[in-house]
DNA sequence: ATGCAGATTTGGAACGATCCAAATGTAACT
DNA sequence: AGTTACATTTGGATCGTTCCAAATCTGCAT
């Protein structure tokens, strides 16, 4: 008995029962490895299925039953090492169990999150991971995804709705506190002068991080120098131009926490432009802990944030979710680590 | 008149056609835009689409059309930069062109490759772009994806099968050239005594980036010397340990072609442990140009390869494919370019 | 024989869209 | 009025699976 040539369709339920001499629905049960069926005639299925090289139609299947096996992720800037390692921990935990990742790139822009997020959710995920463009608004994202798919808020804040109407998980770093404990560490290295350097100002995790150094400041009675709260682009370039900003008074900082490790890095070269050694003259910390930061010259004291545990972690709230979907929101804040390099030098006449 | 009241249900076509009094059918050519349906009526459809809070449902379109608008991307590593960007570039060209990307990361298993596989595939991709894990065969991957999907092969070989059979188109990079040019770079700085470092022997960007730098050598009379080839995982810490193996000998070389720019940076933090200054004592390349390169101490000289383009290509070449499904498979070559920076000194004494 | 329980198997109607051939409506021309 | 042409709309079958209630098959006690 040979089996058909092999046809350019194709496989289906169907040309399995009918190899088989069974029915649709037998098969079925098999594939879904259901114990109704005979141990025998599951053999015979399952060579039958090995034979013909049968792949489960798991979208035809979701539309039946009314389910779902995607989870759509949507970054602002995968070209971003630390969102790059986040997807990948996302992704990871969602094939463990048996989700498969939507992925969309928003490249920072409100708009393309829409056309992003509406084009992804036509292909029905089952919930939605996303770190929001940098002026995504609440009032948009909700209206693009609808009140069916449940969704995890990463990183970023969505403005334009109160916080208590917000019908999404969020999973947040604790920027607040990892911006303290570098400043407390530096306050304890003897620095007294110390700026606040980069981000902007409406953005949520740079408030945070700017209340976590105010609090230092303040804790240990040091005054908060409001010429010394620069604003920048989260880019080395920018970070690098800004750089005079600091010495225009006549006193200058002798220390800066930089809003994160790309500001902290263009700092770095902006220092070295005017002829200040980073880490022996001047003192710094970043934030985030990407893999040039144990790298620069001098390696950054800088807060770890473990993206890839983010990522895994962002999988099991979502995965979570979808098991109990009626449970209230939740607001989880991931800890940071301070990882001490010599980037924090004491200030030089200490 | 009032609308239903918002029920948790999905909307669907039929709900559309029953509140303009219309068949599913007509809502349908809406839909898809067709030129047959009347000014008027396309007006009330897309009206009531809106109120209702219409959205499309692909899975189901795409069952019955017997189509596909998704593509699946499968990386060895998206934690590394290199191919992060790689898949924004994939990402947004498919976005572009009305696909999504399915994402599955492998983690240069080559088992995880297979499982990571068969679960895209059960979600019907219309293409499979793959950069494959280290030791994965052509045997095991073609098995998985069956004879029906596209498949475009980036940045390595697969082995096993001879190139004449293989049914799957390919990018890579000019890896040859491009050692080859970085190779007669040092030359021409006065540099006769120049390694081949990192990179595994069975891995064919590496052998191809050996044959670069072998062709340079010996067109230049240069002795290629067996003890300076050598071998490492394409990782930082595993370079910066097999520094010792190039000052075993008599001789050192004063020079190094590194397989990639991990390895570099590896190699300069190696030789900085052994007291000597990399791009004063020591010359040496990369590959990649990853952002790192750019603010090494010294900065990297290395072969820039877009990897933002390259992306972009990739997903265009699997659309051309899609497009015209039985043209033969192309072999196509990514060009390089020489980025000269202030690791390639001169040799000391020159 | 008959009935009954448990184990297996099954036909047909879904899911939400598209396709196709045929139906309907409208206007214009003999 | 009858025919033709064109524009617009539509019912029903279909894609590949799952669900459900009902059918079939066993063996075994009555």
């Amino acid at each position: 008995m040979s089996s058909h040539p092999p046809t350019h369709r194709k496989v289906t339920l169907n040309d399995i029962a009918a190899g088989c001499a069974l029915s649709r629905a037998t098969v079925s049960l098999v594939l879904r490895g259901s114990p109704l069926v005979n141990r025998e005639t599951r053999a015979r299925v399952e060579r039958e299925l090995r034979l013909q090289g049968y792949v489960y139609n798991r979208a035809a299947a979701n539309l039946r039953r009314r389910t779902s096996t995607s989870i759509a992720l949507v970054l602002n800037d995968l070209a971003n090492p630390f969102f790059a390692e986040f997807a990948a921990g996302v992704d990871e935990a969602l094939a463990a169990a048996g989700y498969v990742t939507l992925l969309g790139c928003t490249g920072e822009s409100a708009s393309r999150e829409q056309a992003v997020l509406s084009s992804l959710l036509e292909h029905g995920p089952a919930g939605i991971i996303l770190s929001p463009a940098e002026h995504s608004n609440a009032q948009d994202v909700l209206a693009a995804i609808g009140p069916l798919s449940p969704l995890l808020l990463f990183n970023r804040e969505l403005g334009g709705v109160a916080p208590e109407k917000a019908r999404w998980d969020q999973l947040a770093l604790d920027n607040q506190r990892g911006a303290r404990l570098a400043t407390e560490h530096l306050i304890e290295r003897g620095h007294r002068r110390i700026a606040f350097f980069g981000g902007h100002h409406d953005s949520s995790s740079c408030s945070q991080r700017r209340a976590g150094f105010v609090e230092a400041m303040q804790a240990a009675d040091l005054p908060v120098e409001p010429a010394w709260q620069i604003e920048c682009a989260p880019t080395r370039l920018d970070a690098a131009h800004r750089t005079a900003a600091l010495f225009g008074g006549d006193a200058a900082p002798t220390a800066a926490v930089c809003y994160n490790d790309a500001v902290a890095l263009g700092l770095m070269l902006g220092l070295n432009q005017r002829g200040l050694r980073p880490g022996k003259d001047f003192a710094l910390t970043g934030f985030d802990d990407i893999a040039e930061a144990a790298l620069g010259m001098p390696p950054l004291t800088t807060l770890s944030t473990a993206p890839h545990e983010r990522g895994m972690q962002a999988a099991q709230l979502m995965l979570q979710r979808l098991h109990e979907p009626h449970t209230p929101n939740r607001q989880t804040i991931a800890p940071v680590k301070l990882v001490i390099r010599a980037s924090s030098c004491p200030p030089p006449a200490f």
